[in-house]
RNA sequence: GGAAGAUUGGCCGAGUGGUUUAAGGCGACGGUUUGCUAAACCGUUGGGUUGAUUAUAUUGACCCCGUGAGUUCGAAUCUCACAUCUUCCGCCA
């Protein structure tokens, strides 16, 4: 949710906002609007109100006798007082829709437009050079026998797969080495509850348009989570935070469900678009001031990550149009899929400024010990899609796939992956 | 799945329809005293919305006692639903 003294003060920079994102720009005046009614009718009901609670101090007071009559009076009184009150509810949960359709305010420096207009900021790495004809993951995870696809599909339908052997110890070591380097840079690890209450899944913005793509389960009204966002964004919902003068870092770990309702037919061979997989997230809770530092830092730390895996890579800047509607800046990292001739997101970072932690009541104590609205950020730190990169980029003419050094360690010192036969 | 009990401020805890403007304690913070610390004493001590004024301050109104609805002139207090926790019983890993 956008700030309302924002809204007040400088609605411009909202109407260009949704602008550069090609949102509805009337809602900012709608919304405007809607706050001017909603004071109005709230201090309406308020001075009633005063009214109604003054007169109730005489009735208590009264002698027996006179008491009657003043109820008689508080009678009237009450029926007005609820009236206004009903009217100061609807003008408020009028001003709340309009207020949580407006989108966050994008940042300077953005750019403007939608998908396409995306800026590549640096491209990091050598792509491979390869001497035979290379095979992408779904026949190298075959011939290797590290993924199962068919098996999956049988079990569960489409785009669900078996990780087997190497593998599924693969990506467990991945998960380790992106929570290994959390963990030194002072992250505190989470494993997050993956079914959340409709009111979290709301808080977090993944309700709007988005909405098609969680899944539901109606017998007990929960859902389940597409990224541990989710639930470390309400991990502190309604609370005041004592202390950020350094930002809080958690990395969670969870598994991720996404219905891809709206991609079909878009990447439907392998894993790379798959409705369950495991994500290791950084996020942080920062004041505002730090929040655009921290962003550039939760970046670095994610392409330390991409270095470790040796893998190469570009770091787009995401235009306006292609931003969710808590962040107001996101950068991708992509990492080069061979067999694709292109690059395929790895990572993403979002600067949800004050925008989430408003909606979700996240709160600091500012040097005042005043409550203020705290910063969210995230971003990915493994994911299990970054197998296709790592097993495509390092195989070799033998068919085998070179384990990036970093990740040794995690698999008992295995080198490479061998064919099964 | 069944039964009983509970939920009040940072924490503990009183409060069963009207001077509750939520007692009291602990903790925290400030002050006095003190060589320093402690003790003692005094004071302060939540959140939100919205006004006024001499406008970094002062002061007023309203809302918040798990959540939501209801009864009532008036609800922390009564009724209903829900959530969470505790204990017990049953079933199961």
């Amino acid at each position: 949710m956008i700030d309302i003294n924002l809204l007040r003060e400088n609605p411009q920079a909202i109407r260009d906002s949704q602008a550069a994102r090609g949102a509805d720009e009337a809602l900012v005046d709608l919304a405007a609007k809607l706050a001017e009614q909603k004071k109005v009718a709230l201090q309406q009901f308020e001075a009633m109100r005063a009214k109604q609670n003054a007169h109730g101090k005489l009735v208590a007071q009264a002698p027996k006798e006179e008491k009657a009559e003043l109820v008689a009076q508080a009678q009237e009184m009450s029926s007005d007082v609820k009236k206004l009150e009903a009217e100061a509810n609807l003008a408020d949960q009028e001003l709340m829709v309009v207020l949580h359709k407006i989108e966050n305010v994008v940042l300077e420096g953005v750019p403007a437009g939608s998908e396409e207009n995306f800026v590549v900021i640096k491209e990091v790495g050598k792509k491979p050079e390869f001497s035979f004809e290379a095979k992408d993951h779904v026949s190298l995870g075959e011939s290797l026998d590290v993924i199962d696809i068919e098996r999956g599909a049988k079990v569960s339908g489409s785009r669900f797969y078996f990780l087997k052997g190497l593998g599924a110890r693969l990506e467990l070591a991945l998960m380790q080495l992106a929570l290994d380097q959390a963990s030194e840079a002072g992250f505190t690890a989470l494993i997050t509850p993956t079914l959340v209450k409709p009111e979290i899944m709301q808080g977090t913005g993944f309700l709007g348009e988005h909405s098609a793509e969680v899944y539901y389960l109606p017998a007990d009204d929960l859902y389940l989570t597409g990224t541990s966002e989710v639930a470390l964004a309400g991990y502190h919902s309604g609370e005041i935070l004592d202390d950020l003068t350094t930002p809080m870092r958690y990395a969670g770990w969870s598994t991720c469900y996404r219905r891809e309702a709206g991609s079909h037919g878009k990447d439907t061979r392998g894993i790379l678009r798959v409705h369950q997989f495991n994500k290791l997230e950084m996020f942080s809770y920062c004041k505002p001031e730090d929040a655009e530092a921290e962003h550039a830092k939760l970046l670095e730390w994610q392409e330390q990550m991409l270095q470790k895996c040796e893998l190469p890579y570009r770091v787009i800047d995401v235009a306006a149009g292609d931003l969710g509607s808590s962040a107001a800046r996101k950068y991708d990292i992509e990492a080069w899929v061979p067999t694709q001739g292109g690059y395929r997101e790895l990572t993403s970072t979002s600067n949800c400024t004050t925008y989430q932690a408003r909606r979700l009541n996240t709160r600091y104590r500012d040097q005042d010990g005043k409550p203020a609205v705290a910063a969210t950020l995230n971003g990915t730190l493994a994911t299990t899609r970054w197998l296709v990169a790592i097993l495509e980029n390092h195989q070799q003419a033998d068919g085998s796939v070179l384990i990036p050094a970093a990740l040794r360690g995690y698999l008992g010192g295995v080198e490479k992956i061998g064919p099964k036969h």
